[in-house]
DNA sequence: ACCTGAACACCGTTCAAGT
DNA sequence: ACCTGAACACCGTTCAAGT
């Protein structure tokens, strides 16, 4: 397990501070940055249900009206918040096509380590689908990786649906349990246990799979549950490359020649 | 395509109806049994957002403080209506190790027009993870029919998690697709068109995959995505029972012997 | 142009009062 | 025990009025 995986303990701060010129009486200036910025601190302490207009209002000081003047509504706000955290994933490694598999799970393993960082913003990212401008950037580096590994079009195409799909997904689930009841942020050490501890007890004549797979299915931290699907998506895609190969799915030799990016 | 999958269009009633005692005035007399009918009903015809304490209580001719003697909260109200909703798929095709693979998809399947017949209920699925009494059983099938196939107890566990998120997301995704800016619920048929065209129109120095895959990128209803995930995810599965097989991944031969359930 | 206070039409939930 | 009206503490958004 990787460990460029950091966890997800919230971030108080945004990631990049900025200054901002402030006003004759010593508040923030209000612009649009200034808001995001704000928008930003209330997501990454309180979650995103605490973002609301006159929260981010309260935190620059002022009334929810205000922010009329630089926001469209509160969607538009959100979005904007959104698309910053998506900026934030790196895209910087040029794809090869010796290490493109690794640099896809490394590339997805980055935005879930992102989404984390920003509590759960993921479900503004599963509600609708991110339009920002930071957006494209990052289907267009899958969608390099992708064809770096020779992925046929259609294959790559709908690959990376279905990979930001399961990222997206596992973000929300996974800020849902951090941050359930309001709690301090943090799991219940205790709840593997529990949890095996009611599966054990089910009447095992109703539910003779999950009493027999209690262990397996309680067992694993999250980073092992997000290799282990990462691992099951790249074996599903590795197998359109060379259908026929035994070797599909498993760690292959060195030197392979991959074909050009496109057609 | 399989013609199970029935598509996502609205029903303005809930799935069986039941008749409930009435008071004097004419009016349905208050139960949780009727509360729930009551939510479904609005969810159904105007999504999960407009089902609150006060439409609910109207629809039953009272004010939302009449619901919290039947209901605790309005979380447990979405829960059970939520349950009830995942009580509908069917778990009834005994796991057979001849067929598993393909009853392991029709169960995907069936789950996916489940959720489409209730708007956008998935996302109350996504938020928290079920814990109503019909949750269970459906677990247990996925398990079961996993067993049947002489999946490995852990990647069994494993993948039913994946699997689960893979449905749910979709579900989510789709149904946001659909009833977005509160329109008539319906796909726009040129939705396609115009997607693909902006992805012909950005740059080609900054976004040439996205320019060149504009075709791959925008073919295909839900239906056939769908399937892809199915296949790809089922790949992936399926490359864990026979690791070396040639013909891992691709239809086999018919009359394979698989390991019994456990251990 | 940017900012503001007050208001409007909504929320979930509580609580004393009724039957 | 069940039901209710009124109230409380919140929402997003609008709008006339200020600068």
């Amino acid at each position: 397990v990787s460990s460029r995986i950091v966890g997800s303990v919230p971030n108080p701060l945004p990631h990049r501070r900025r200054t901002h010129p402030r006003q004759r009486h010593g508040r923030i200036a209000l612009s649009r940055d200034a808001i995001l910025d704000a928008a930003t601190t209330v997501l990454d302490a309180e979650g995103l249900d605490a973002v609301t207009m006159r929260r981010v209002a309260e935190v620059l000081g002022t009334g929810p009206a205000s922010l009329y003047a630089h926001v469209q509504h509160k969607d538009d706000l959100v979005d904007a918040v959104l698309d910053r955290v998506i900026g934030e994933v790196d895209t910087s490694d040029p794809p090869d096509p010796e290490r493109w598999a690794e640099q896809l799970k490394q590339f997805l393993r980055d935005g879930r380590a992102t989404f984390a960082r920003h509590q759960d913003i993921a479900r503004a990212s599963m509600a609708n689908i991110p339009h920002g401008d930071n957006a494209l950037p990052v289907v267009e580096y899958m969608l390099a990786l992708l064809a770096a590994g020779g992925v046929p079009d259609q294959v790559a195409a709908w690959s990376a649906d279905v990979l930001s799909l399961y990222l997206t997904a596992t973000a929300v689930e996974e800020s849902m349990e951090t941050w359930s009841d309001g709690a301090a942020g943090e799991v219940d050490p205790h709840h593997h246990v529990e949890m095996e501890r009611f599966m054990r007890s089910l009447d095992p004549a109703r539910f003779p799979h999950i009493v027999a797979l209690a262990g397996p299915l309680t067992t694993g931290d999250r980073d092992a549950r997000f290799e282990f699907g990462l691992d099951m998506l790249m074996r599903g895609i590795a197998s359109t490359v060379e259908p026929v190969s035994p070797a599909a799915g498993r760690p292959r030799r060195a030197s392979r020649r991959a074909p050009t990016p496109r057609s």
